[in-house]
RNA sequence: CGCGGAGUAGAGCAGUGGUAGCUCGUCGGGCUCAUAACCCGGAGGUCGCAGGUUCGAGUCCUGUCUCCGCAACCA
């Protein structure tokens, strides 16, 4: 039973199948996975009739050019990463009924007769395109997998559909000198057939569907994207490739071509529906083909477009299937102010996490749910994580639980003491108590995850001031009479907090359960005083959360650092080079070997170092300005060096520098020296 | 002038016409059962900018700047 109109008797939820070609990251959590479960838990604490689906989508071009890298095959790299993922959500707690993957075999025949049902029907429309072709790679290229001169600026290394420095968008064919990704041969046009969905025939059944029938429930990130490419005007959309990695073509003579992954990767949902059916004795249809079933797709932004239009078309097309009740899709998650990048490696893993933080996963789940990107983009900042887990749920929640445990062993040696009189004040507590349930199920049921959590903690900052304000610690000494019933409601209400808190963080509910002692109650026995009986006897408190030190979050941005300086090294292009110059001209510049004989730092500047160079015949001076680059600039002494000797003198903060020292300047704008690879003798010349 | 979303206290976020809110931080006070945690109170914002509609605008309209995403074979 739930609190806002539901006229539905089960639920499908799913969440968006992770690409299997990278471990996962906070982002994913976020955006998709935190509130799905959370949303999953919830009705199923509310005894609903819930299917919760997950799984890997491991088809489709990246994973093929990701497996040719690694000279491997695509189905190695699939089976990797899905076993990372599949780990690391089982470690955070995601509830799943099932996760699958669309490389089992179920899926392939649900994909092919999905695709065959819709052929028989007549709704797809063939046809034949000239697409470039790689005739070494033996494969047609994805537009991003061929590389060009731009027509319109003339950069070389613009890709097929866009050209990153002018930002114009292109065709391959406009692509002057095309060469492609895989072999870097001159790519030809050949013919080839496909079978594309015309979505222009769905524009009525959109425009009804979501602009009139879903314009208030809908958020407004999701209506507002579906009704740009509705009011654009859709075209027929493609649904196979040429690829030999993926769900095969069910029809005959139409070798090496694939469904299209984003044709396949959704059915996903319903075939995994199906192994979950059929190993737990459930009708798949029931979940998929009833109209009092709920469907409700968590996504990214990134996703909308696939699972508000061009799935629900499948779906309409094939016409025995419900279609998604709501799409509460989240905007991105950014780290530490930068756009988070499986590329860039730009990212907290999941499954680093797990190992540099064990038995938080609650901490985590609390900081993406109460920082979820809901109506706009947010940034997560390790910062912010260790406050939140601090602040708010060890001082607020997990203290709370500690001080009524504490004090019930130190009164009543761990037994539930009985109530004796209801003042006022207790009464005012317990109207308090019995509203949370419906406030925060809402909120679920609303998808305001944020709020929801938010209203959560408000419960436990009830008990602490519900406790504060009747001083338990002090009456004892003269009414214990009434301490008793003080301790009753302050632990009813840490037993509302184990069973409300069970979606949001289920580890801590797990905990808080076995400490208390409590059964399982559902989510509508929960919101009163009489979870736990008198003289019930509850276990030693534990601490439900651990502080974590400024050198725990120190580590952490050393490590993001670390990645940022890689990135940057990685990036490096060489500039071009200089205009010609003969060897005459070369010949003028005196480059010679010296040995450093004293170096230190020239005071009241950041970059400057004095260096006393043996030179063969003299000592010479030469002020250098690499200072940043050798903070340890006094290990210098006894290196040699090369330097321009005859360069005219030239004063720098007043010392007079007799030449300058040779370096290089790396990637990251460190300067390096250049010495030679074996010592020679000082004074001689470089050439 | 492609499309969509967003710009509100130091930080992170709510708020779709009627005295500008929440969490954290900060300052002051209280308490001492509790992982220096808890409770109370204060300070702090001309709601990106400029116009307009209205008795009244963060909220509606127009323009403008900035950030993010998408642009249909990047899955």
């Amino acid at each position: 039973m739930l609190y806002t109109e539901n006229q539905f008797k089960r639920h499908t939820i799913t969440s968006a199948l992770p690409y299997a070609n990278g471990p996962l990251h906070i982002g994913h959590l976020a955006g998709v996975y935190i509130p799905a479960d959370i949303y999953a838990r919830y009705l199923r604490l509310c005894q609903e009739d819930v299917v919760f689906i997950g799984g890997s989508d491991e088809h489709g071009v990246p994973i093929t050019i990701l497996a040719r890298k690694e000279g491997v095959e695509p189905q190695q790299i699939v089976d990797k990463y899905h076993q990372i993922i599949k780990q690391s959500f089982e470690d955070l707690g995601i509830s799943f009924d099932i996760y699958s993957r669309t490389s089992d075999p179920v899926h392939h025949q649900t994909a092919a007769d999905f695709f065959k049902n819709l052929y028989e029907k007549g709704k797809f429309i063939e046809k034949t395109t000239q697409q470039y072709y790689d005739e070494q790679a033996e494969q047609f290229l994805a537009d991003r997998y061929i590389i060009g001169t731009c027509p319109k600026c003339g950069y070389e290394q613009a890709y097929g559909d866009q050209c990153e420095a002018c930002g114009s968008s292109l065709s391959p064919t406009e692509l002057l000198n095309p060469k492609s990704m895989l072999s870097g041969n001159a790519p030809v046009l050949k013919e080839t057939k496909h079978w594309f969905l015309p979505l222009d025939q769905y524009e009525d059944f959109l425009k009804k569907w979501i602009l009139e029938g879903h314009k208030t429930d809908w958020k407004s990130n999701v209506y507002g994207q579906c009704k740009s490419w509705i009011d654009a005007g859709l075209l027929p959309r493609a649904v196979t490739r040429d690829l030999d990695w993926g769900v095969k073509l069910p029809l005959p003579n139409e070798k090496g071509k694939v469904l299209y992954v984003w044709f396949d990767a959704p059915i996903g949902y319903i075939s995994a529906t199906k192994i979950w059916a059929a190993q737990t004795g459930k009708k798949w249809e029931d979940y998929w083909k009833d109209k009092n079933t709920k469907l409700v797709h968590f996504i990214g932004k990134d996703n909308i477009v696939f699972h508000c239009i061009i799935f629900p078309v499948m779906l309409q097309a094939d016409g025995n299937y419900i279609l998604p009740d709501n799409v509460p899709a989240n905007e991105f998650l950014n780290l530490e102010s930068n756009k988070i990048s499986t590329s860039k490696k730009w990212a907290v893993w999941l499954h680093e996490y797990l190992i540099d933080f064990p038995n938080q996963q609650d901490t985590l789940r609390y900081v993406l749910t109460a920082n979820a990107p809901e109506t706009k983009d947010n940034d997560f900042t390790w910062s912010d994580f260790q406050a939140k887990n601090n602040n708010e749920l060890l001082a607020i929640l997990g203290n709370y639980v500690n001080r009524i445990i504490s004090l019930t062993h130190n009164y009543y040696q761990g037994k539930i003491p009985a109530v004796t009189e209801l003042k006022n004040i207790d009464n005012e507590a317990i109207a308090q108590i019995a509203i949370y349930p419906e406030l925060i199920g809402k909120n679920i049921e609303k998808y305001h995850f944020r709020e929801a959590l938010s209203e959560l903690m408000n419960l436990a900052r009830l008990g602490n001031k519900y406790l504060t304000d009747n001083e338990p610690w002090k009456v004892v000494k003269t009414d214990p009479q009434r301490v008793q019933t003080v301790m009753n409601i302050a632990l009813q209400i840490t037993a509302n907090l184990a069973i409300l808190c069970e979606p949001f963080l289920p580890f801590t509910s797990q905990k808080l359960k076995k400490m208390l002692n409590l059964g399982n109650y559902t989510w509508r026995q929960a919101g009163n005083v009489h979870l736990l009986k008198d003289a019930h006897i509850i276990n030693e408190a534990e601490f439900l959360f651990k502080k974590i030190e400024d050198e725990v979050i120190e580590k952490q941005l050393v490590k993001l650092e670390e990645i940022k300086k890689q990135n940057q090294l990685a990036a490096y292009m060489p500039k071009p080079v200089k205009a010609e110059c003969s060897f005459d001209t070369f010949s003028q510049i005196d480059i010679r070997v010296g040995t450093v004989l004293a170096c230190e730092r020239v005071p009241k500047t950041d970059k400057l170092l004095k260096f006393v160079i043996d030179d063969g015949a003299n000592k010479r001076t030469i002020v250098s300005g690499i200072a940043k680059s050798y903070p340890k600039f006094e290990e210098l002494v006894g290196k040699q060096v090369c330097f321009i000797a005859n360069f005219a003198v030239r004063k720098l903060k007043n010392i007079d520098s007799e030449g300058m020292l040779l370096s290089a300047e790396d990637a990251d704008g460190r300067l390096v020296l250049i010495t030679p690879s074996q010592l020679v003798k000082n004074g001689v010349s470089v050439g």
